[in-house]
RNA sequence: GGCUGCGUGGCAGAGUGGUCAUGCAGCGGACUGCAACUCCGUUAACGCCGGUUCGAUUCCGACCGCAGCCUCCA
């Protein structure tokens, strides 16, 4: 029986859904402007996996992640390089897809944009003024008027007197009250604008989410997810605008994944302290970042280094050299499995213990490895692979991995080596063998000599 | 300042009122010409101080330390 932990709630609550079968999953998913980092890139992998074990668990997913393509700082990007603001979103969307295909992300099954949902935004806003949860101001903005939506601050477990007091920011004089947020924005002169009842503007951050997910998924859905910055402010307003506009609760249980950090800072673009998933690529496969992402619990913060990299990519070597000399691809079904596949669905089942889930894969691998039987070891390789297809993992061959472009490089030349000093061993000449594998070694390969066979891999 | 969360062995990271996490690394052994791989064995931890309890790393309280949110941020 799946538990989420429902950060509404504040508790692991038993997973049901609205409609029996089905999940309705919404994610908050990046604002264009840039090279996703670390820290997007577990997003991205903490749902992808959500999604993947739900799936497999039974469940029709539905999986929306909204691409947010304008923004302040998308405009003001734009400018700084001289291009229009659909130049630089349309390539880093592009971008995105190319991290998140390199790290083995599934597509979602719609990634709506903002710019594409100006009608059902300007509807919503409209009946948020009707309702009377919003007003417009002189200047062309509408705002949401907090006092109206009476639970406003459930989520981040806050009140309106504790803002207040934590207040920092300017009063804006169009505002009624300070605490009120922006759902549009009047245009300035030269900046791209839409038509709006209000005149031309631009949608705020917060509304975009609220009319899309509710476009996709419906006025009420089982899951939204996102990172744990944006629980507040802009989960929480969210809530205010969808079930102000709505009457109903508008989302079931609320997921948000800690932070990655570095040397125990949080990893972000105002730091200036974040890695690129495309800088962590050139130095690890990605499926050791994703292997590092996934051995922690997706609430807890995750410190990024390269002895936690160099830790992953260690385990994994071991896992696929375990699974290299296995013949055959037996389809397992882990379910079926009710010692390992147990434990690994008790685990996945408490709140996504993905860490505790990895524990039972470790446990295989050495079953694995103590296995003699051939087809007992073709099961236990096949029920790896079954764990990896939930995690993401073990997704090529064996010797992609461990050879990775060695393989095509220089294959040749290792093999002769090889040959090289077989053939000295084979004369006994311990010293040529030696000095032939040193020379193999500086290639960065490591031999291993099994069962009369030699094979390597890349160190 | 307010609110939230966290503090586990050399590192990473789960979990539990009393007996094993797991991974990486280390140590001893088997295997190997030597290594590597693999296997066997093994060391070692629960921030600090009180309380509850027969017993607490696990529950409660204080303290210390860390992080996050309160402003754009995944």
């Amino acid at each position: 029986m799946l538990q989420i932990h429902n950060n509404l709630t504040k508790k692991k609550e038993v997973f049901t859904p609205i409609v029996p079968g089905k999940v309705s999953l919404y994610v908050c998913g990046m604002t264009v402007y840039d090279l996703c980092h670390v820290g997007h890139a577990r997003v991205m992998i903490v749902f992808d996996v959500v999604t993947r074990y739900l799936r497999a668990s039974g469940y029709d997913v539905t999986y929306i992640r909204n691409i947010t393509d304008i923004d302040d700082k998308i405009i003001a990007r734009a400018n700084e390089n001289g291009e229009s603001i659909t130049t630089l979103t349309e390539r880093f969307i592009a971008e995105m897809h190319q991290d998140a295909d390199a790290l083995n992300v599934i597509r979602p099954d719609q990634e709506p944009k903002a710019t594409e949902s100006m009608a059902d935004i300007i509807t919503m806003i409209e009946t948020l003024i009707k309702k009377g949860f919003a007003y417009a101001a002189d200047n062309g903005d509408v705002y949401y008027d907090i006092s109206k939506f009476e639970s406003y601050g459930k989520l981040s477990g806050r009140n309106i007197d504790e803002l207040r007091s934590g207040e920092r920011v300017a009063v804006n004089e169009a505002k009624e009250d300070p605490l009120d947020f922006v759902l549009w924005k009047a245009a300035k002169p030269e900046e791209p604008s839409w038509d709006s009842p209000w005149g031309p503007g631009r949608p705020g951050w917060h509304i975009e989410c609220s009319a899309m997910s509710s476009r996709c998924l419906g006025e009420q859905f089982d899951i939204h997810g996102g990172g744990q910055d944006l629980q507040f402010p802009h989960h929480e307003n969210e809530i205010a605008q969808s079930e102000g506009a709505h009457g109903c609760q508008s989302v079931n249980y609320w997921m948000h994944n800690g932070f990655v950090r570095i040397d125990d800072e949080k990893m972000s673009k105002s730091l200036g302290n974040f890695f690129t998933v495309r800088e962590v690529l050139a130095k690890y496969s990605a499926e050791v970042i994703r292997y590092f992402i996934l051995t922690s619990h997706y609430r807890s913060p995750l410190n990024y280094s390269d002895e936690s990299l160099e830790q992953a990519k260690s385990a994994l070597t071991r896992y696929y050299t375990s699974l290299r000399d296995v013949v055959g691809k037996e389809a397992i079904v882990w379910q079926d499995d009710n010692v390992f596949g147990q434990r690994f669905a008790d685990a996945m089942d408490d709140d996504f213990n993905t860490a505790l889930a990895m524990s039972v894969m470790a446990d295989v691998r050495q079953a694995l490895n103590k296995q003699k039987d051939a087809e007992q070891a073709s099961y236990l390789a096949g029920l790896l692979y079954s764990f990896g297809d939930v995690l993401g993992l073990f997704q090529q061959e064996a010797d992609a991995f461990l050879l990775g472009d060695q393989k095509d490089n220089e294959s040749e030349k290792i093999e002769a080596l090889i040959e090289a000093r077989n053939t000295a061993r084979a004369e006994k000449d311990w010293a040529k063998a030696d000095q032939v594998r040193d020379e193999i070694v500086a290639m960065g390969i490591i031999l291993e000599d099994n069962a009369g066979k030699t094979t390597w891999r890349k160190s």
